[in-house]
DNA sequence: GTCATTTATCATGC
DNA sequence: GCATGATAAATGAC
């Protein structure tokens, strides 16, 4: 029974604009490379955000959201995981 | 002065893959996300205009007037703190022309 | 206390 | 119409 209404005048914020397509791509490559532990250091997220062109707070946002919609429901990444994953060959293979 | 954000928290590597905030298992259904009314955002915006942190007393009597958790008034201001401090050392100063978005 | 994170929800893009 | 980025309530490590 949610019957609060957030406001009359929805917030005019999240401006939100998607990413380049290769900023996509870098930070999927990483996500899928360190599935095991897709938590990146803040210095790789540093490096992932200068490579991107964006903040790294857009980075933070970006593995939040990955991760939690990955978790929720895997059966709908796994064609993208495949592509990633045949990109990269790193992860823990020694 | 040449100090800056240096030594931040790093837990990783030999030991334990998992770091930080993370919800394992342990822990019971974690709490429905509450939608808080503008009348209580207003009053929790005003509480903090005037502190930035609350006393004890303070939190207990905002709890009752609002009718919210302390454990919830606590959240409120920790996590509006962050959010100060986001905003405020995001863009102290606007390079070239403002745009006063955002900002929930 | 801070703070990265989880999670739901919001607002937008297309 | 969902995909996606951003925000905020809630949690847990420290």
């Amino acid at each position: 029974a949610v019957m609060i209404l957030r406001s009359r005048f929805l917030d005019a914020r999240r401006k939100r604009r998607n990413f380049n397509k290769q900023a996509t791509e870098i930070l999927n490559e990483y996500f899928y490379s360190h599935l095991s532990n897709p938590y990146p250091s803040e210095e790789a997220k540093e490096e992932l955000a200068k490579k991107c062109g964006i903040t790294v707070s857009q980075v933070s946002n970006w593995f939040g959201n990955k991760r939690i919609r990955y978790k929720k429901n895997i059966g709908k990444f796994q064609e993208e995981a495949n592509i990633y994953a045949a990109k990269t060959a790193v992860t823990a293979t020694n | 002065e040449t100090e800056k954000k240096s030594t931040r928290r790093k837990k990783e590597s030999s030991d334990n893959p998992e770091s930080r905030g993370k919800p394992d298992g342990s822990s019971k259904a974690r709490k429905e996300r509450t939608a808080f009314t503008k009348e209580q955002l207003r009053e929790l915006e005003a509480e903090f205009a005037h502190h930035n942190y609350l006393t004890r007393l303070r939190r207990y009597e905002i709890a009752v007037n609002l009718d919210l958790s302390e454990r919830q008034v606590k959240v409120w201001f920790q996590n509006r703190r962050m959010k100060w401090k986001r905003v405020k050392g995001g863009q102290p100063i606007s390079p070239s022309g403002q745009d006063p978005e955002d900002g929930d």
